[in-house]
DNA sequence: GCGCCATGTTCTACATTGTAGAATACACGG
DNA sequence: CCGTGTATTCTACAATGTAGAACATGGCGC
């Protein structure tokens, strides 16, 4: 379990969502802030099965926010969720460096 | 099948190796650039798999090479796969925006 | 020519990630 | 208290990612 393995697009996305957001990051508000950025719907479940599985990566951790209404369940991104980040930014960087798609001369 | 599904992260490599070798693209050269760029072991079958895939989306095209020697099965990424390379970029560049991984406080 | 080795591809099976939506919980206004 | 809007959990399944064995084929030494 030497987790190296790269980020799913998904889980990508839920982590930068997060980190977006704040402090104030919950299921509901991290399903908006994906919707918003990238213009395509987000089924609620995706984003609690994801959260939970990151969780249980130690990528984000949650608690239960003590706020004077109901109570919600608040993620954020730990280091080694940060640090996923990072690496999974550089070596997608690394991938694309040198390319330029406007080569895609006559490929149909 | 309206195909705005954003490429998984394994996906958009092997479009990219092809891409990165030019005109020479075949399965075994896909897994050696892979291997060379991000410094990860790939097993054969997830290439061959992934570019299945990607051909029954239409997003590379195959053909047996000609040559003198043994026939390979070579892969060009189609116009459609630039695109989706394209929009999945723009996408990310979009959701990393404002983010900045130096606040990594004091979460764990 | 034959057998072996290196290279390349296909196949099978399974693990992980991604998706969908129903079921449930719960505070609040009326 | 009952409906409503918000939030979470649950269940089931589809798509993607991974692993490695099996198979094919051409080059080469002998």
């Amino acid at each position: 379990m030497s987790d190296d393995a790269p980020l799913g697009t998904f889980e990508e996305q839920v982590l930068l969502a997060i980190l977006r957001t704040g402090a104030d990051a919950f299921g509901m508000s991290v399903r908006r802030e994906i919707e918003e950025v990238t213009g395509r719907a987000v089924a609620i479940g995706a984003v609690y099965a994801t959260l939970d599985r990151l969780e249980a990566k130690r990528l984000v951790r949650s608690f239960r926010s003590s706020g004077d209404g109901r109570s919600r369940r608040m993620f954020a991104v730990t280091r080694a969720g940060a640090r996923a980040l990072a690496a999974s930014r550089a070596m997608r960087d690394r991938l694309w460096r040198g390319i330029n798609l406007l080569e895609l001369g006559g490929e149909h």
